[in-house]
DNA sequence: ATAGTAAATGGAGCAATCCTCCACTTATTC
DNA sequence: GAATAAGTGGAGGATTGCTCCATTTACTAT
């Protein structure tokens, strides 16, 4: 029985070792809120009452962490947006999950310039984003309001960026609507 | 005497002090080239063959460090963008601007996240490209090819959205102008 | 129950880096 | 050729990242 459960190929976690793997979760996010995406991750195993051994055996490295404190709120979003589908446009579906993204990518400061990353790290709620995106992105294509040759990745780099500007000047969050205005402007099939 | 330099509020630097200062931006350029926006000080340190105090009291911090080996790239390229102007029209110009600060700010990895940073340093370079592009930005508006409600820091958004799917895949650096074109039709005042 | 075993743990310890501090050196001025 | 203000370098303390492995703990089969 290597794979018990179908949806991954890993073996199940042990009882303790489930439960110490939420204590980090928990105290990671608490952490990086407080003291950003580059806090320290020894401070992060003391807070969950953790060995920093514990911690680096669950997630090897900090783009790990980062990934797996996301993966809740990515897919809380990418369930909103599929609830909310049938009430919108494809134009307005797309502006409005962007904006969630950036919303995301803001939730501390250091994870925007990370979110590339995560986007790619391959965990649940990571999967589940990159696919919501595809599928608004593919909707609003063929509805003939976006260009052929965006991708998910090219949305992602504008998340990115607007994230970015937000954090290095907080003024910039009123800006967001807007900007994500130009750029779906930029890449719209005129 | 406290300002003999009319452009800038700092007293003159000592004859081995500037030479220094030219050799720690010149080892940061190539070090930063070599291994990224994030690479150790202290190599730059010795490789500039200077102490790593030395370092620090010219600059106080890596952003510090960032901004002024961008400096002179900067001020050539917005001395390139001026002497075009008159053979261009205002697109063109912009175009051809946003393009050339997408090259600058893909010159090594990790710039693209630091450009924000480096564009608000208020360094003579910074200065100059943000005055350009806003002079830019002003002439497309009036020419009415740019919409009103688009500021120099959407234009800075923009190229660290492009400059980062640059940094993620190089082979985007094929679609530079595609890109720019894309953006720049969607702040066009259609 | 209990023995066997594979998984999990924690934290000592080494390496890398940041950044400060200050005793010493050097350029400049009068 | 003093006087002095500016500049220098690098030791060293602090922090953090990450590895390694002797020890502990949960699960399983009997």
């Amino acid at each position: 029985m290597a794979t018990p459960n179908p949806t991954t190929d890993e073996a199940p976690l042990r009882a303790d070792a489930a439960r110490n793997r939420e204590r980090i979760l928990a105290a990671a996010e608490a952490v990086f809120i407080e003291r950003g995406a580059d806090a320290s991750l020894e401070d992060i195993a003391k807070r969950a009452k953790v060995g920093i051994g514990t911690l680096y055996r669950r997630f090897p490295n900090r783009e790990a962490l980062l990934a797996a404190t996301s993966d809740d709120r990515l897919i809380a979003l990418v369930d909103a947006s599929r609830a909310a589908d049938a009430t919108r446009t494809p134009d307005e579906a797309i502006r409005a999950y962007v904006a969630a993204l950036v919303t995301h990518a803001t939730h501390y400061r250091g994870l925007a310039a990370s979110l590339g990353a995560v986007l790619h790290s391959g965990t649940p709620g990571c999967h589940a984003s990159r696919g919501e995106g595809q599928r608004l992105l593919a909707r609003a294509q063929d509805a003939g309001i976006v260009r052929k040759d965006v991708d998910i990745d090219d949305i992602v780099c504008m998340v990115t960026a607007i994230s970015l500007a937000i954090e290095q000047d907080p003024a910039a969050a009123a800006r967001v609507d807007h900007r994500v205005g130009l750029f779906l402007d930029g890449i719209g099939a005129g």
